[in-house]
DNA sequence: GACCCTCCCCTTAGGGGAGGGTC
DNA sequence: GACCCTCCCCTTAGGGGAGGGTC
């Protein structure tokens, strides 16, 4: 047993485990294992009956240890920060790296709850659209791959043209997103038509590969529909179609909070021509 | 196999495990986890081979698990959110949960880290205190359990005390906390001796107990000192013990960002008589 | 040759016993 | 009679193989 200027050998001065697990708050079974680890020995262990003997100053150590699980410090790392011969606990280093982590854990829910937030945005926009009514809403801007695909999003085609479009974004090393669809580029008097899946990449990649197109962001005229309508949108949208013919169309499945992946709601988003 | 009317039964249209994980970003092994855990099953096992095969829609399945992992909501209550069945996922429903959970974490994290502030508080104030020299400081007021002590810290009767101070907290169902030390109360010509503990209670246990006082808050002048010296208040803060006899000296260890327990430092606090 | 299969053991910080001695 | 001991099995969401078939 080690022993210091302060406790004496006196085993009336020492705690059983029991005792040390009251005055901590730590159960017992805890205290075990902190000795597994070597972080917690007991001060005695009676050579007899194996019975766990503590001294006050270690209820130093036990509160430093809670306050590693608290804070996520690895229990493994806990040695760095004493040292039981010496009697010494680095607590400046303790605060100092538990404040770390839990400023990190901070910022990354932080940045969840602000995903959330985006998430139940879109949401609220689809809980907004009912069937044959026309809402406007702004879009971000999205780098995607496409493929050429002639069908609507509810052919039997469909699936086939989708898990290609995905196996050539693979190929390429590439990262998709979940944003995809269907996308109709009206220019020139022609119609073209696609498949998109949009890119985590950044837009250095857009010149790369001409598969990669920008949708554009801004602000699009939508409507909802059981069916896939895309090729209809000349006739849905007749006022944005009147004049020009430099139109984006996009058709999505619908983001609703009670989503029912069998029996999708498309969306379908025009572009103000500019 | 589940078919539903967009995808068809052609293996084409399936994906691998190991096409689904990359597609997903989410690891083999977890995909198969998820198997064991009856959340995601594969649309389709080769009766031959034993392999998995997925539908693209159950990217969503997986996009939803995954959710479920960064926010914290455990997969035993992913079930409730979905039917694989009908194809239905209740996103309103996991953002709602996520949300809340998240907002539960950060909360919880910020109040730790408001406590790390007050502890790093304490160090600052010991980092000040050097031998020998004087300064000021408010510390709040505690409730705390005290037995008569008429020996010093650093006597080797100092841990069987403290060993009895925290047996009769323990026997009347108390907790305590980690704030403890030496007190003298000078009142009326006298002074009282105690050994204390401070207590994790509300005022209302006050008056239940005898052997419960309360340690005022406010400004007190520190000192500290390598050995135990609160018998020699009086001489320390001639100042405040000239004209009046209403006294309260607490002498603590001081918490130090290096710390040690077999060679502590105290703190001598005296209240400012009124 | 890359892909996938089924075991099997390991991780963190303990929790919950069973069966048997100790204070 | 309350306390403590040593096994032993279990938890979450997988990770890392070995040894052997499959695309």
């Amino acid at each position: 047993m080690r022993v210091n200027k302060r406790e004496g050998m006196d085993k009336k001065q020492l705690f059983s485990i029991g005792r040390l697990a009251k005055l901590t708050g730590v159960h017992i079974q805890s205290l075990r294992y902190y000795e597994t680890l070597s972080i917690l020995k007991p001060a005695y262990i009676d050579p007899d009956s194996g019975y766990r003997y503590y001294t006050y100053s270690q209820t130093r150590i036990v509160v430093a240890i809670q306050y590693c699980v608290e804070v996520g410090i690895p229990l493994k790392e806990f040695k760095r920060f004493i040292s039981e011969i010496d009697g010494w606990i680095d607590y400046a280093g303790l605060l100092k790296y538990g404040k770390q982590i839990s400023q990190e854990k901070m910022k990354r829910i932080q940045e969840r709850l602000d995903f959330l937030d985006d998430v139940q945005q879109d949401m609220i926009h689809a809980e907004n659209c009912s069937i044959g009514q026309f809402t406007k809403a702004c879009f971000q801007e999205k780098l995607c791959w496409v493929i050429p695909y002639e069908g609507t999003q509810t052919d039997s085609t469909l699936h086939a043209a989708m898990h290609r479009l995905i196996l050539e974004v693979e190929r390429q090393g590439l990262h998709s997103g979940f944003y995809n669809g269907q996308l109709l580029c009206y220019r020139n008097q022609k119609v073209d038509s696609y498949l998109f899946i949009d890119l985590r990449e950044d837009d250095s990649i857009l010149k790369k590969y001409s598969q990669i197109m920008r949708i554009p962001g801004g602000e699009y005229l939508c409507t909802v529909s059981k069916e896939s309508c895309i090729k209809r949108a000349p006739e849905i949208f007749p006022e944005l179609f009147r004049s020009v013919n430099n139109q984006i169309v996009v058709e999505v499945e619908l983001f609703t909070g009670q989503y029912n992946y069998f029996d999708p709601v498309f969306e379908l988003r025009c572009s103000f021509s500019k």
